[in-house]
DNA sequence: AAATATTTTTTGATTTGTCTAAAATAAAAT
DNA sequence: ATTTTATTTTAGACAAATCAAAAAATATTT
């Protein structure tokens, strides 16, 4: 049976899971406290937690390994996380960049069924709104290859997961032409001359966009 | 500006809420402690808490009164709770009888905005699935007006908030029509011969109940 | 009004998460 | 191979929320 975390320990396994590239990697205790706004004592502290529940492994001195059953439930934090994001901003309509603080509370909600259900309402996403994968029940998720437009060739599909920009007039610019996030995308042509590119936006008729334009777009591969 | 509360302080500001009528009434120290699953000691402890945050006042041995600050907490955690049981049953499909503990969670999320939102989503409820109204975001609610179905007019609409008879043989009844606490009533004819009543439950298709089920089946009116 | 019972508060302890300052260890530089 | 620097851990303390047991105040009974 799974012992019961706090918020705080749930924080911090995710923060462990993302500083270790997913239980891959050793974490040291000083960006561990950076990632967590903490100091390097309250770190020691906690870790000795975590290590006497079983969710890492560590040798003083030595950093942190993830064990299965902490790398379990930080998927589970990050699944419900991503999927809380994509129901503020599908259903409820918030804007992308508005939904991280309350996914940071909707994520330590303590309801398997919940978010199963919430996952079924959604109709199973994949993607969050900023083109994260989203974790299935099981802690598996889709590899994610993620590209700018401008760096992609020609016959390229994917699905617009962000703009690495958020300068107004691109943003209405983008707008006009019906990009947004989740629009889907097919590189037609690159002109050698100025670096434009003509795109089909979901499989509409192609429109240029220009070089800068491309450069800001990141899409992941759909195929 | 509101200074933050705990947990801890939200839900012992809400039961106070329910002890105190709205807080008409004083609250003595033990029907709380009981209502709080904890010891009058802490109750004491938390009351000078509370007490020091404007939201209640209180004499020594002579209980607890709410101040307007306290009952407007106490009005946003109930909203929370009944709009988030309103999303559990109406698009999560939760049965009305399993979201009471993953509402008591979600309640506690902070963001005016989401709360204001999620009421958008769901059409502006003025009522949770078991019949209990949402204050709005003023702390205003309408009064709900219960009968027993024996007693409104045909062609009323409701919800099932209590069967006023535990005999085991009429809940079998009840349960082999499909009623159940948080079914939706439409009355849709009365027969002056028998007073018998036609009901069509939760949408579906019109069925009879005998006068002596109809007296003992209240309902609140749902517009 | 005194005795008894009930209720409430205080006292002192525990757990969780945190911190600062000091000590211990490891890594880098000389 | 020392010394210096950086990192990590320990020690001791604090605030929040809790509890059991003892003390204090209030209510009720006789």
């Amino acid at each position: 049976m799974l012992s019961k975390l706090s918020f705080t320990e749930e924080n911090y396994l995710k923060s462990l899971y993302h500083l270790s590239e997913g239980g891959l990697k050793n974490v040291q205790t000083n960006p561990l406290a950076n990632s967590m706004q903490t100091t390097p004592a309250s770190v020691s502290d906690m870790i000795k937690k975590l290590a006497k529940k079983k969710m890492i492994s560590y040798q003083k001195y030595k950093g942190v390994v993830m064990l299965p059953q902490g790398k379990k439930v930080a998927l589970t934090i990050i699944r419900n996380h991503r999927l809380w994001e994509v129901f503020l901003v599908d259903k409820l309509k918030f804007k992308w960049d508005e939904v991280h603080e309350i996914a940071e509370q909707l994520e330590h909600i303590k309801s398997d069924l919940l978010v199963n259900k919430l996952d079924k309402f959604l109709g199973y996403p994949t993607m969050d709104p900023h083109g994260d994968p989203i974790p299935n029940e099981d802690g598996m998720m889709k590899k994610i290859v993620r590209a700018a437009i401008s760096d992609v060739a020609v016959g390229t599909k994917g699905i617009i997961v962000s703009v690495t920009n958020d300068d107004k007039k691109l943003l209405q610019h983008l707008d006009s032409m019906g990009i947004k996030l989740g629009s889907s995308i097919h590189v037609i042509a690159k002109m050698a001359f100025d670096s434009s590119v003509s795109l089909a936006i979901d499989a509409g008729k192609s429109q240029f966009v220009s070089k800068l334009v491309a450069e800001n777009l990141l899409i992941t591969l759909t195929d």
